[in-house]
DNA sequence: CTACCTGCAAACAGTTTGCCGCCTG
DNA sequence: CAGGCGGCAAACTGTTTGCAGGTAG
């Protein structure tokens, strides 16, 4: 364990959510020469090793945290909100899917899309708001 | 609707999931002028008048279909493979996501992650196998 | 003539690779 | 001295933007 690994690690945790962009940036606070690569390499090192894990939040970069942080994760296509719900939610359609095609879902490792209730209101209010923004699809 | 647009529609009806790239590919067989760029700008248009959707199957580029394609979409992160599943699967998810946080799910959009059965199969029997490849995680 | 459409080049984000030098055992 | 580790530059994929010429109404 090197000491660019254990800033990483120290990023991670301290962050929550973070691209490897974000952990980067965190990181070089304490260590400018730190390149991006190292971050890279680390994350895929912990990955392994299973100290931190990734999830897919939508379009752009994947968002590290450790291990632990297990949660669905709801994003709002539309204001590009974040939302954590408890994994047991997904439960019964894991148990269908296990039970009807073998597939063994890994419900944490992908966000799911859609709208989230002040979008879905904003839309009711006023569908031609300038606010528009429409993160994904 | 110029010969383009037409093109670049054909391909999407044609390739069936397809993503800007080999969409590409294919309007180039006919029209070898034509743009990557055309097609991004393109395919976005489509979609907002609604004769085309994307959907996320993992990592890499999106894939583009005809709007009637609706299913869920299960990747498997180990062998790549991506099977289809009703929508209706979600249904029960999606309601119990409204009534709880007011979350409108898009159960379409982004595909679920896990494991086929193929790949469980093969954790059993033969966890060092040599044919690997972890596509995402 | 005006507006839209297109092609091309360039820029951009995110990620990976090759190489080389360094430090440690 | 061998192997792992990390820095740097470069390549690569996927996507967007600015600009300029062309074409149709």
């Amino acid at each position: 364990m090197t000491p660019q690994r254990q800033l990483v690690v120290d990023a991670v945790r301290a962050l929550g959510h973070a691209t490897p962009e974000q952990i980067c940036t965190r990181v070089q606070e304490t260590a400018p020469a730190v390149n991006i690569t190292t971050i890279y390499r680390t994350l895929e090192l912990l990955e392994r090793i299973g100290l931190v894990r990734h999830t897919h939040l939508g379009h752009g970069a994947p968002t590290y945290s450790e291990q632990e942080h297990q949660h669905v994760h709801l994003v709002c296509h539309h204001c590009g909100s974040v939302a954590e719900a408890p994994t047991d939610l997904m439960d019964q359609l894991a148990a269908r899917l296990r039970d009807e095609s073998g597939f063994t879902l890994d419900a944490t490792h992908v966000a799911l899309s859609g709208r989230c209730a002040d979008c879905a209101e904003d839309a009711d209010a006023d569908p031609t708001d300038s606010t528009e923004q429409e993160t994904d699809r």
